[in-house]
DNA sequence: ATACTCCCCTGAGAGC
DNA sequence: TGCTCTCAGGGGAGTA
């Protein structure tokens, strides 16, 4: 459940079901899903804490306690799960369970294995630690075209850097291609073909399908299932993303898939030119 | 500075 | 039915 949408729709269910419950008990199945500290220790450390705080920053979500800050990126696949109780049999995928004070179960399901937990002693400046060293500005905060264009390195494809979460963090692989396509700019575009204008309309269509995802919580689509229950709706707003042969939805031509930067894209050869 | 390749993992879908 | 291959909303490390 990776991009900053869906992300975002985790954390606004996660505070919503979370907020002020205590941790009652704590089991990580997975070892290398702690990835600051053994997970023995995060299990001892999470257990008497509450959840006050949640906040996101790119593709990391950040759940405050009372003496810890817990991060989370789910990565590829990974997704929580409030359950009205322990599940039995236990899912093969799911790598850790926290027991809540009034008896539900967070769940952490993950089949890929590839998400990591972070547990570090609460500081007031979360920005300041290591992990956020090369994580750029949150997709949702303001930036102005001409420092987005400054950030952009010259001889990389428009898309790579919209990937890159050191330039704009949240952003991935379905809404790179939204960006792109409601830009009119191809994603191979280089960096320093890019100007002021451009930058602009980039940043404002970012925004716009970010908030517009956000509203439709997500989007659901192939085999990613839906995280705490909650499925997304912005897959039926989706233009070009895992539309080849599909029409332009503005110019009829055929879309096509190309590859950039070894990810897979999808793009309007006629309204998308390259500059 | 940029661009690959591989790696971490598992499963779904396509093609044969 | 079953096999093999490719691919997947992410990102880090290592190497040209």
């Amino acid at each position: 459940m990776p991009e900053a949408p869906e992300v975002q729709t985790v954390l606004n269910v996660l505070e919503k079901e979370l907020k002020g419950h205590e941790v009652v008990s704590a089991e990580i199945f997975h070892p290398k899903l702690s990835a600051s500290m053994p997970y023995e220790d995060m299990e001892r450390k999470l257990m008497g804490q509450h959840f006050r705080k949640f906040s996101r920053i790119g593709k990391y979500l950040i759940l405050e306690t009372d003496d810890y800050d817990w991060i989370v990126h789910l990565r590829m696949e990974g997704k929580f799960y409030v359950l009205p109780e322990a599940p039995d049999p236990k899912d093969k995928h799911i790598h850790a369970l926290f027991g809540l004070d009034d008896g539900r179960v967070l769940a952490y399901k993950d089949v890929r294995k590839f998400g990591r937990m972070y547990l570090y002693d609460k500081t007031d400046d979360v920005r300041s630690l290591p992990l956020f060293a090369k994580v750029g500005k949150d997709v949702l905060d303001p930036m102005s075209p001409r420092q987005f264009l400054a950030s952009l390195p010259k001889k990389k494809a428009i898309k790579t850097s919209l990937l890159d979460q050191s330039v704009i963090a949240g952003i991935g692989n379905i809404y790179a291609d939204e960006i792109l396509f409601a830009s009119g700019i191809h994603p191979e575009t280089k960096g320093e073909s890019l100007d002021l204008e451009d930058a602009s309309r980039i940043l404002d269509n970012t925004r716009k399908i970010m908030e517009d995802a956000i509203r439709h919580k997500g989007t659901t689509i192939r085999s990613y299932t839906s995280s705490l229950g909650v499925k997304g709706g912005y897959q039926g707003q989706l233009q070009v993303h895992r539309k080849e042969k599909e029409p332009c939805p503005v110019c009829g031509t055929p879309i096509e898939k190309i590859k950039v930067g070894q990810r897979s894209t999808y793009v309007c050869p006629q309204c998308q030119i390259k500059k």
